[in-house]
DNA sequence: AGCATTTTGTTGCATTTACAGCAAAATGTT
DNA sequence: AACATTTTGCTGTAAATGCAACAAAATGCT
């Protein structure tokens, strides 16, 4: 079944255009709004976490991160018992624009689930989250320079 | 359910990324797999229409044809009743190549799938597919400049 | 036929993305 | 305690991405 990959990348695409398009009236350019809404949902998580999560390179995420920082969105803090951990939290801006993401992910969700009954839309997150879960420990390992043998 | 979307944005970011690293060895850049496997499987087709199935930006579809063009792997070819569209199709090194994609995604798809039955295969790429045309509609719109009310 | 609109392809430019490679702090090992 | 390894964060650089804006061909309309 090698079109499940295809279909998945494809929603992928077109998802992230759309939000990609629609954000770009808050000033948040292209993909900022996974991050910060990462950070909203974790606040004090460091960005090798976010990184992780999102499945993201991490010089990538470190870049978004500044952005986010340098626009004022989210702040970086230091710790005493740790030097080299920064943790992020959104500051009151962030918080701001948060909702207003939620708010068109869960209706992008709405209509990409179209004419889906309440069971299938349960079955169908059970398994993204199961290939998730398969797909994330290969990502680590080539991520990591490890080669994949096929 | 709002995570669906997201495992599904992260599993398209996980694979793209390790394909991406696995085709480097062939001189494939970033993304230009995609394009060389829908061109292979189209011969003939115009970048417009790649772009569409991909659902990618125009202008970055003409960019990955125009490298793809330069490093070999497929060529233009005009026609003499219609001066405008370009048709596309693999060269002898593209056609190399293609089996090597094939079998990449094959293999990760294979990983994304483990413990699936194949029942669970079936419905899982017919949800998708459910889901693809569901966002098709909205990507066009908005893409095309309209505002989607929510 | 004549004109407006759409389709297709391009380029300029600003931004994001990601591989290399570095440094400093933290953790693990002996 | 001393040293090696891992973790975290950063920057330089090259490449991809995508919006704006254009031109030319094709198509639609009256």
């Amino acid at each position: 079944m090698g079109d499940v990959l295809r279909e998945i990348g494809t929603i992928a695409r077109a998802l992230d255009s759309i939000s990609n398009i629609e954000f770009k009236q808050y000033d948040l350019t292209k993909g900022q709004y996974l991050y910060l809404v990462r950070i909203c949902e974790h606040p004090g998580i460091i960005q090798e976490r976010v990184a992780e999560m999102l499945k993201v390179d991490r010089t990538t995420a470190a870049r978004a991160i500044q952005k986010l920082t340098a626009n004022g969105l989210i702040e970086k803090r230091m710790q005493t018992e740790n030097k080299k951990n920064k943790q992020l939290f959104p500051t009151a801006n962030g918080l701001k624009i948060f909702p207003i993401i939620q708010r068109e992910n869960r209706h992008s969700a709405e209509v990409a689930l179209t004419e889906f009954t309440e069971a299938e839309k349960q079955q169908i997150a059970e398994f993204l989250t199961r290939m998730r879960k398969n797909v994330a420990s290969d990502w680590e390992y080539v991520k990591k320079g490890n080669q994949r043998r096929y």
